[in-house]
DNA sequence: GATCAGGGTGGAAACGTTTCCACATCGAGA
DNA sequence: TCTCGATGTGGAAACGTTTCCACCCTGATC
């Protein structure tokens, strides 16, 4: 591959004048600037970011730690990130956690490694978050304790209002909760909300029917089992996130339940999928686009040397048809 | 952060004994190792892999480009290839083409001054794939005419086979295809697939019920609206992949159609969702850890010197309710 | 006509590694 | 005792950039 060296002998002059035509980076005459930039087309040239990230202490490239890229709430995330660091010339090198905290480690070795600008990290609960000291750090969609770094996340407690109040309204008052980890701050703010909301509704539910999942599918299917044996069975399950929703949708529907009169699934996390399943289903949306944009002009700003702070995203009610009242026993019907 | 100097005086020994101790790379006393590992955890010290890729001429990263990664096929591949690779302590660059050929050339141009390992590549259709002249390349799920990189897809045309022999078999013989853009490989393998196997069956399909989408639920959605509208319908929809079949399940389910009775719609691409649509969704099933997994050992091979063939991987049929007989007219009871 | 400002240019250092080469040490074999 | 090979070590070059600095022009200002 051609050299910057190789590009500067083809155009006649310097290396150091080469790469000040092709940067802008200093003065350069306009012939000169034509005549590298000639030279560079024809040899193909591509800089060699290595080379430069040596030399200039940046890499333009941003680490972005996932939980887990299968999970659609994520991976859209990803895209809207990569999309707008593109714009900026900036590369994403994306890792996964798998919602491990091991993994979680060796991906922050690695990014560390890398020598990324920047970091945007969707944390895993309970690990401390190891991060060379100076990086810049943005959290996405969950926050650590004690750490000073800007946090992007939906509005939690709008949310699990927004659909506890929504519950409510349709007659529910035996509502199930299949939370989210209590190691992370989504679940925990979560289900503190709905508790709350709840509460003020006058409906604290038994304790056999608040039930910890970890954000993933199987939990979902695990959680819906114990909560579907309970007597008095509940009239509605709020899950806390898309996953566990499908879980439950699914371990409901293998008891031959009929979502939506048998028993109300709703999740916390909207998807392209709830409009089409059996049926539809009703979903507390999150703003996958701000949150994504926040988090990466979050970053942006963090790199740039200025300051930058919280973005709480309000989430929006989607209202399908999962949960529609006959399932509601009569004493509530007055 | 520190550098190796900084170790190696810890250590009180050169930056090149250093640099062997720390790689195994040379001969290096037992005791000098356990000294130089001691100095570089004290300092955490972490190799600056700009500074080794620029001597090395390696970066122990490759580029994964993929033409939509909120395509659940797409990010499972890329959530495969990715912990293959980090078992291999090499980082993934994911980039998304968006299915735009105009994105595919800036991704690619990106990757190149990355100076990547090597790359695995989605390819668009209709482009030709500039890539950095020896660069290892491997192509998944699509090929591109007259490039020697070995491919790794789907056994495109098993898949459909299979599922066209299921729909006849039941009963159906006029069967509308929305295809994937003929553009690119996997669109045309598999519509000349079809088309092969449903002329074997004596059923060929009228010319306006082959229509060609992109691989986006949108066109699905455009399909379905031209295909529903043709007298005499057909009595069944194969799309051809798992969001263009979406975009077809909601079309008809808007016009009140009843999916498994009034009409048939399969899928080639099964997806998570599918058992809990409305009502579970008929697919043919790629095996995605097995492409992701040979693609990855393709572009190991490739980079480390050793010849790599094409593999293609069989599909299975997955067969759900969304193609009960009812809606097959009487003329074929026989 | 001398001075000055500033644009344009090139030489060379520096970034943090790895690795080639030369050298020293040591034990074994002649 | 001398040579040899193996082993461990350090110096220094090289990877491809960017950027500091010094230099040379040119044209304008005094």
């Amino acid at each position: 591959m051609a050299t910057i060296r190789d590009v500067a002998a083809r155009a006649g002059v310097s290396v150091a004048t080469a790469s000040r035509a092709l940067n802008g980076s200093g003065p350069a005459s306009p012939g000169t600037v034509e005549l590298v930039r000639r030279a560079a087309d024809d040899l193909g040239y591509r800089v060699n970011k290595a080379a430069r990230s040596l030399r200039t202490q940046r890499t333009d490239t941003i680490g972005l730690l996932l939980s887990d890229v299968r999970n659609p709430f994520f991976s859209d995330l990803a895209y809207v990130i990569e999309q707008a660091a593109a714009a900026d010339h900036v590369s994403v090198i994306t890792m996964n956690a798998d919602e491990r905290t091991d993994r979680q480690e060796a991906a922050l070795r690695s990014l560390a490694t890398q020598r990324v600008d920047g970091l945007i990290v969707v944390p895993q609960g309970g690990a401390t978050l190891e991060v060379p000291t100076g990086m810049p750090l943005v959290l996405l969609d969950r926050r650590v304790d004690g750490s000073p770094a800007p946090v992007i996340q939906s509005d939690n407690e709008l949310g699990s209002r927004q659909m506890i109040d929504h519950l409510v309204e349709l007659g529910h008052r035996d509502i199930a909760l299949v939370a989210g980890p209590q190691s992370s701050s989504s679940g925990r703010e979560r289900l503190a909300a709905c508790l709350a909301a709840l509460e003020g509704h006058g409906c604290t539910p038994r304790p056999e029917w608040i039930v910890e999942g970890d954000f993933q599918e199987r939990s979902g299917h695990v959680a819906a089992a114990a909560l579907l044996d309970t007597t008095p069975r509940p009239t509605a399950v709020f899950a806390g996130d898309n996953l566990m929703a499908v879980g439950v949708l699914s371990e409901a529907r293998k008891r031959g339940l009929r979502i939506g009169e048998d028993i109300a699934v709703v999740s916390f996390d909207d998807s392209r999928w709830f409009p089409l399943l059996d049926p539809p289903m009703t979903a507390v949306a999150q703003d996958v686009e701000s949150l994504g944009l926040a988090a990466y002009r979050a970053l942006k700003d963090l790199v740039a040397g200025r300051p930058s702070g919280d973005v709480v995203v309000p989430t929006r009610l989607v209202v399908r048809r999962s949960c529609t009242t006959s399932s509601i026993p009569a004493r509530r019907s007055a």
